[in-house]
DNA sequence: ATTTAGCACTCGTCTCACTTGAGTGCTAAC
DNA sequence: GTTAGCACTCAAGTGAGACGAGTGCTAAAT
């Protein structure tokens, strides 16, 4: 167990680490107003810290930095809550104001605010699509022989692609298609779409149309292949601020992960409610391990969950993060709330 | 007027420095097959072609580097055309096999392979919107506040708005508005929508609703203030390859460049027909001041154009660029023009 | 009149020894 | 238990020397 005395100066070693990036030697410490014991006494102390893994040296004779042991014991146990300024919250605020019903453009707007106030990366993960509700089917003639067909969800997502229509296809085929999906298939969540189509519709479109496989087989194709994971990144090029990513080569294997939607967005999307922190090699990707990510949710309507997290160096501002996370997404809920209450 | 020596000794250094990023020395260059005469020689020439500005050294006792004077003389009379390879060739028509019908696809696709095959970063500017035609306007009910506004052109392209109604709007109002200007605006170029509104649809409307003012407003403002000029980028992380880019500074003022749809945009947008090619400080744009931009249009149909362009170092491939450029806009015009035929 | 060989000179880069300073660990005194 | 004192460590900075790639110039060769 640690003593009080221990307590403080990882909080003080850590406190002071987070701001400058510098290891923390036992005189600096010793002058801190809320430390009264010498630096020798203090250097006793982070040899016992250092011995139970919270502090580590960058080399034997230098100051300690925080182990990734020492961030988690932080987080967990000793991390003073962050006050956000008047100006922070306000500025969270205004990005709500010009209520623009999108939450595409609420979700980037978000994703910026928060890599603005926090010189992090924000990555934010939208919603699951396919938990949300078909609420209409079109399809759009362009030409003789093309169209483009639209999937428009309750929750105001549209979807679109566009197809050429093979010559062997009616187009009242088509027609009658879409009108018999839009009746039967209205309300119905995304991810059963597929299996309702297979199941309960194509008896009936094979009574209605001539054509019905390929009419069908067109729509299905043109409108499910998509995928629509959609990442917005906020401050990209705060990763460069960092000092401890002044090496190119680590900047380029981040900038992968991040770019890459199927790397991370499995990675947001399985956390649970509330606010999780990854430090360093807690987090599964290689070009993480001297990162830390702090994930948030928030949800779209009564179902849909989408993800929120900043990427910073291990020595973030956990304390602040985690507080601009919680108003945040609280801030999401209540916006989408009031959009998609389903009473 | 520069000798024939003297041409080939140039086209021999550039050529040598776009491969190596290494000042290039009379000795290297004495020992090339092409080349038969004595280092001295080349030594005495290169002090000429110093004189006149096409090349510099970069330290007193250096090898010399080619000026922006050079690459432009180079790019201008001396280059020898690309061949570009079976699998290259290759790999660009495959892009194009898959025929997805969508141009943002085939874009996006296409920044993809350009990046790859060249290392440098690709910028595709997707074509003017609003030149593009209206085909259908079409409001869809979300629930009893709220809506979807969604307006598809002739090109397919989909452009989407939801937005809260007003309890003073009459939705009956709504549909009327929405079917008079389907209409009366079928075909009208998106981007004389707003003029052809004010002018023409206003009295109809007026006489066939009771408060049009609302309705057409709102549907008005749904779908105009969109500003989609839509970037497309490939190969972002492909900068950090060039050795002329391992400062952190450089990379990061680039990539604020290339973010910011804002600032590339208009300068892709203003080029004419054909290739064009940007050297260090002929670049507008500080962050570009050692980069080479070189830039290609494709269009869409008759009337719309795009910009493909290519980022790199001043020390960059042209040969290979330029032609690769030439086959791809070639690729993506002949397969826009085949779906947008206006016959 | 060119072209070339030869040589002195320049400058960046690498290495090595040296210094400095921040910081530690340990011991002995308080 | 706490602290002062001191020897020790190591990173980072500095300056001298060696090296090598490359130049410019001059004088000889073609």
């Amino acid at each position: 167990m640690l003593t009080e005395r221990q307590l403080l100066i990882l909080q003080v070693i850590i406190d002071d680490f987070i701001q400058n990036a510098q290891p923390v030697g036992s005189r600096a410490i010793s002058k801190k107003d809320e430390v009264s014991f010498s630096s020798a006494t203090i250097r006793n102390e982070m040899a016992d810290l250092e011995e139970m893994g919270f502090l580590q040296k960058t080399h034997s004779s230098s100051g300690r930095i925080p182990s990734e042991k020492g961030y988690r014991f932080y987080v967990d146990h000793l991390m003073a809550p962050f006050r956000l300024s008047k100006q922070e919250l306000e500025k969270i605020k205004n990005t709500f104001q010009e209520h623009l019903m999108e939450y595409e453009k609420v979700v980037q707007k978000s994703a910026e605010v928060l890599s603005d106030l926090t010189n992090y990366t924000s990555i934010i993960l939208g919603p699951e699509v396919y938990e949300t509700r078909l609420k209409q089917l079109q399809i759009i003639p362009l030409s003789s022989h093309s169209a483009v067909a639209i999937l428009v969800t309750n929750t105001g997502h549209v979807q679109h692609r566009s197809f050429s229509i093979p010559v062997d296809i009616d187009s009242s085929d088509l027609e009658t298609t879409v009108n018999i999906l839009n009746e039967r298939l209205n309300g119905v969540p995304l991810v059963q779409l597929n299996e309702k189509m297979q199941t309960e519709i194509i008896d009936l479109l094979r009574k209605h149309t001539k054509n019905f496989r390929n009419a069908y087989e067109y729509i299905r194709a043109a409108l499910m292949d998509d995928q629509p994971v959609k990442l917005y990144v906020g401050g990209k090029t705060n990763i460069m601020n960092q000092p401890e990513f002044k090496d190119i080569d680590k900047i380029r294997s981040l900038f992968s992960v991040i770019e890459e939607e199927n790397q991370i967005a499995p990675i947001l999307r399985k956390n649970a409610d509330g606010i999780k922190v990854s430090i360093g090699h807690e987090n599964e990707l290689e070009a993480m391990r001297d990162c830390s990510l702090i994930t948030a949710t928030y949800s779209l309507g009564d179902e849909q969950v989408g993800t929120i997290a900043l990427l910073g160096p291990t020595r973030m501002e956990y304390s602040k993060v985690i507080s601009l996370l919680n108003v945040l997404s609280g801030q999401m809920n209540k916006t989408f709330q009031s959009w998609y209450e389903t009473k």
